[in-house]
Parts: C-alpha cells; sequence; structure tokens
DNA sequence: TTTGGTGCAAACTCTTTGCAGGGTC
DNA sequence: GACCCTGCAAAGAGTTTGCACCAAA
C-alpha cells in the first residue's frame, strides 16, 4: 500500500486513497472495462464516482502504470501490466484475456523492423486474437 | 454499378440505392469512420440518414462484404477489404491506413498455430501499429 | 500555501432502436 | 403482395467536462 503510494509519487502523482484503491482494483482483475473497475472498486469505496474512476484511469494510464485499450466492442478497458502484452479477445463471451507471448511479440517487431515502413516511427504494436473458446475456462 | 447490386443480391441483400452508394463510398476512401462515410455518401445523396448508413455498414459487414473494427479512440471505423490485413494507426493525426503484409500475417497465424492456445479456436486476428508517421505522406 | 484531485451533475459523442412509410424482389 | 429497407426522432451507452470543495505536498 506504501509501496503504491510511493510509485504514484514517483511519476508525479499525487498518492490519494482513490487512486490507491483504483490501483489496486485493476492489479486484482487484472484487466477489466471501466464498469467491472468500478464494480470492483466500489466494494472497497462505495462513494467513488464513476468520473473519479474514468479519471483516475486516465491519470494512472497516461504515467504508463497501466495500459488502455480498446475492445471489439469500443469500450474502454485498462490493463494492469504496462508492458508489451497482447489480448485474447472471446467472441462467444465478450471475455478479454492477457496473451503474454514475448516471442512473437518480438517475431513481429523484428518483422516491421527489416521492412520499416517508410517515415513511420513505431510507438506499440497492439495485437488481438478473435475467437471462440470452445471450452470452460478461468 | 449492376455488379455491385448483384453482389449484394448474391448475399441476400436488397440492392438498393443507397447501399450502392455506401459501398462505392468505401470502395473510394479505403476504410474510415461511419462520420467519413456519411460526409462522402452525402455529396452524393444528400437525403440519406446517419442512421441509414450505420445500418448499411452494418448488413454489409454482417454479409462479410466489408471489415468492421474500432480504433484507439473506440469509434467505429470500416473497411473495404473483408480480407486479412492490418492497420497503421498514427496518433498524430489520428489516421488509418492499411497494412497489408500476407507474409506477417502467416507468420504469426504460423506461429500461433504452433502454440495452439487450449480451447480457442481463432477465428481473426486484428494487429494494430500505433505510432507517428514523421513525414507527410499520401 | 500551492497545487492538483475528487465528486457531482450535466453535457457530449457515438451508436442503436422502434416504427411508419416506401422500395425491391 | 410479402418482405426488407429507409428515414426520422428519440433513446441509450459510454465517456468527458466544468466547477466548487477538499486533500496532498
Amino acid at each position: 500500500m506504501d509501496k503504491v503510494k510511493e510509485l504514484f509519487r514517483e511519476n508525479g502523482l499525487k498518492a490519494t486513497a482513490q487512486r490507491v484503491i483504483v490501483y489496486q482494483a485493476l492489479e486484482k482483475i487484472g484487466h477489466a472495462s471501466v464498469d467491472k473497475v468500478v464494480e470492483q472498486v466500489a466494494s472497497v469505496m462505495p462513494t467513488i464516482t464513476v468520473a473519479t474512476v474514468y479519471k483516475i484511469l486516465e491519470s494512472l494510464s497516461g504515467a504508463g502504470l497501466i495500459s488502455k485499450m480498446h475492445t471489439e466492442q469500443g469500450k474502454l478497458f485498462y490493463d494492469k501490466t504496462p508492458t508489451l502484452h497482447h489480448h485474447i479477445y472471446s467472441s462467444n463471451d465478450n471475455s478479454i484475456r492477457d496473451f503474454i507471448d514475448p516471442e512473437l511479440t518480438s517475431i513481429i517487431i523484428d518483422h516491421l523492423a527489416k521492412k520499416s515502413i517508410d517515415g513511420f516511427e513505431l510507438e506499440d504494436i497492439s495485437l488481438q486474437l478473435i475467437g471462440k473458446f470452445t471450452k470452460e475456462q478461468n
């Protein structure tokens, strides 16, 4: 908890209780749409508002502490891991899970480096695997 | 024009003037947000409504004639090419362009096939390259 | 004390829906 | 003629904004 506060200060963010809670909520669920975060946060601090959660998620992602993406549905998702990773999007239950595959990441980056699109400075890659889970997952 | 109409009928869609115009607009611009499509369409048929364009784009994409995606901004984009391809997302001007690289596509698919995520049936992959264009493009 | 964050409500943007009228097959 | 599509207006979802109050540094 104090570690989290410190992390915020190091990144120029004031260490408020709300931010700590939002951050911990995201750590717990991994990645989630804003309303899932709100849900989780509300169980700890029911007085927090949706607008605040939006603002906090935005500032944390601006500071690079979490990452931000849009789903196939166009809803905002945030993810605890700011490191380069990808997402599996399941079209049968609209869930999203992380897909960490550094090997694939570097294959893609290497490939792109070879081809180098002229005048384009690559900052990030976002890969979504879309499909169906044919058996129950966890 | 008659080819387009035929294409619609083959796919179980009634060949209305509005659909032809929307389809041709998308062929012309390649990929665009809905409002860009509306803009283009309006120059040909000013009476068409936004809701209609939405519905048409939805039905064309449902029939597999065009493809649908969300941007980093969470706005809907449609693309004329239903074939597997990727997108370059430029963060300085929020533009999107196609990135067709069948080699990369098959590298990714091969890699995924090797690993095969258990219980997951891959249907599509969506890769977005995010970055900045450092010089003027076309 | 200064600076930045939170909470509230309202506004905004984008997208979807319901239904009556009209066009296509 | 049956069915599907369009156009309209209104609603809906998700997200953002402005501002007064409050807390962190």
